[in-house]
DNA sequence: ACCCAGGGTCATA
DNA sequence: TATGACCATGGG
């Protein structure tokens, strides 16, 4: 599965980019339930787009799900203009807050065991399984690992997948090949976004990067 | 003007 | 299972 046939594990790869970015801060938020928000409004969108949503919704004093419940479908739209495809995030972020409700609230959801929670989360339309997993591992606290295209670029372009397995046998094959540290694998996922943002995601090839010679580089390009 | 971003759903084959 | 169309804004 995971592990290329020699050279370094996925454990240095995560000091490589650590020592190379820092701690990069995720998720960031000011409170637990805004993580709930960002992961529906991140989908396909510029983080910096989401921010205007989040600074909106806070200013209208809606970032708890009562009060998301509570607004009028175009009202709530228009908050999170920025963010895009805001008829679809709208009603998204309404069944989200209406299975917060239901669950009892971020302290009811945070009493279920992990399994449950996740499956929870899914099976709410608009939640797939990396928005699933930023909450579960964000939000929760629960010891997952996010898959993301940036994940699967890297680490089939490092020759540790081949890029097509299907999410949830990745997402197995990172968690089996880490120890299970919540702050990890926090860090980890924050870590591979800042290092394609910083390089990989870029040509010419990324000279000097965290990873260096096992560095890919751009898209659709072969490695050195 | 074009490309993309911290995805997911639905219809179709 | 696996494609393709669709959703929409702001920044490079």
């Amino acid at each position: 599965m995971v592990g290329a046939a020699s050279g370094p594990g996925l454990r240095e790869i995560y000091e490589r980019l650590h020592r190379a970015y820092g701690d990069p801060g995720w998720w960031p938020a000011e409170d637990r339930f805004e993580i709930l928000v960002g992961a529906v409004l991140t989908q396909n969108a510029a983080w910096t787009n989401v921010e205007y949503a989040l600074a909106h919704l806070r200013a209208a004093g809606a970032m708890d799900a009562e009060a998301i419940l509570a607004l009028p479908q175009e009202r709530l739209g228009a908050l999170i203009r920025p963010s895009g495809y805001y008829n679809v995030k709208s009603q998204r972020l309404r069944a989200l807050c209406q299975f917060v409700r239901d669950a009892g609230g971020l302290d009811g959801l945070a009493a279920q065991p992990t399994d449950r929670l996740r499956d929870g989360l899914l099976s709410i339309k608009g939640v797939g399984r990396e928005t699933a997993d930023d909450i579960v591992l964000y939000a929760f606290d629960r010891p997952v690992f996010v898959i993301d295209a940036y994940t699967r670029r890297i680490f089939s372009r490092l020759g540790f997948v081949a890029g097509d397995e299907s999410y949830e046998a990745l997402r197995s094959a990172f968690e089996q090949a880490l120890d299970p540290d919540v702050a990890t694998f926090k860090a980890y996922h924050g870590l591979i976004v800042t290092h394609a943002k910083a390089a990989c995601n870029k040509r010419p090839a990324c000279t000097g990067c965290a990873l260096q010679r096992i560095c890919p580089v751009g898209r659709g390009e072969a490695a050195a």
